[in-house]
DNA sequence: AATACCCGCAACCGCGCATGT
DNA sequence: AACATGCGCGGTTGCGGGTAT
């Protein structure tokens, strides 16, 4: 049972879009805002589905992006952040002002695996690799009893993890993101204790 | 100069979840 | 309760530019 396509292929562009079809975008944003994205490509005049235009606009049109290279700061903080989070790029983003989850993404695997790993450190779990130089970067953040490691090797066990955890030395921004729709997804995926839970385990 | 190879990024795809009917 | 629809996310792909041979 699959489901519907998200919109007509037969009668839609695909590939790189081009500079008309990024002006009409944005002209119909700035006119109506981000509304229902299905209906917004006939509305608009484009001949791209939905989808196409919700993402290009949020990783390359709005006018709050950044771009640009990434800063120190910002390198150490995506380190941090997905240690505690994994791959949730979205929430990550959410801790990033104008970066895009694509964009971490792409960062994350171009950039950050390489030096994680040129620096002994394995990217998915942030402990030093077999054999490899130890780096202080992360990796304390999930030091653990060798007797603790067994059943919460799974990403979705972190947040048990963080409790046991006695100093993360986390320099976050302990605060709702910007985005109020994550926050909305947060409060919904970890319950609205969460940053509560937060401030106090990362003290 | 030509070709092969590598890398980074934009875009696509498929799935899960939330919401509406 | 069951199904349909739309949105958002994460993984993957493919193109274009840069570099090595």
């Amino acid at each position: 049972m699959g489901r519907s396509p998200c919109c007509e292929k037969a009668h839609t562009n695909k590939g790189a879009w081009t500079k008309e079809e990024d002006e009409r975008l944005i002209a119909h944003i700035k006119a109506h805002g981000e509304g229902c994205w299905r209906s917004l490509p006939k509305a608009a005049g484009l001949l791209r589905c939905g989808k196409s235009c919700r993402l290009r606009w949020i990783n390359y049109l709005r006018p709050d992006l950044k771009r640009g290279n990434f800063t120190e700061e910002e390198d150490g903080l995506i380190i941090k952040l997905h240690s505690l989070l994994g791959n949730k790029w979205s929430l990550i983003a959410a801790r990033l002002p104008g970066r895009t989850d694509n964009e971490i993404k792409n960062y994350w695997n171009t950039h950050i695996r390489r030096k994680l790993l040129s620096h002994g450190v394995d990217p998915n779990t942030h402990r030093p690799t077999a054999g490899g130089v130890s780096c202080n970067m992360t990796t304390i953040s999930f030091e653990k009893k060798e007797e603790e490691k067994s059943s919460s090797e799974d990403s979705t066990s972190w947040s048990n993890q963080q409790y046991r955890v006695p100093d993360l030395n986390l320099d976050l921004r302990i605060s709702p993101p910007s985005q109020t729709e994550s926050v909305k997804r947060e409060v919904a995926l970890f319950g609205s204790g969460f940053w509560d839970m937060r401030r106090t385990c990362l003290k």
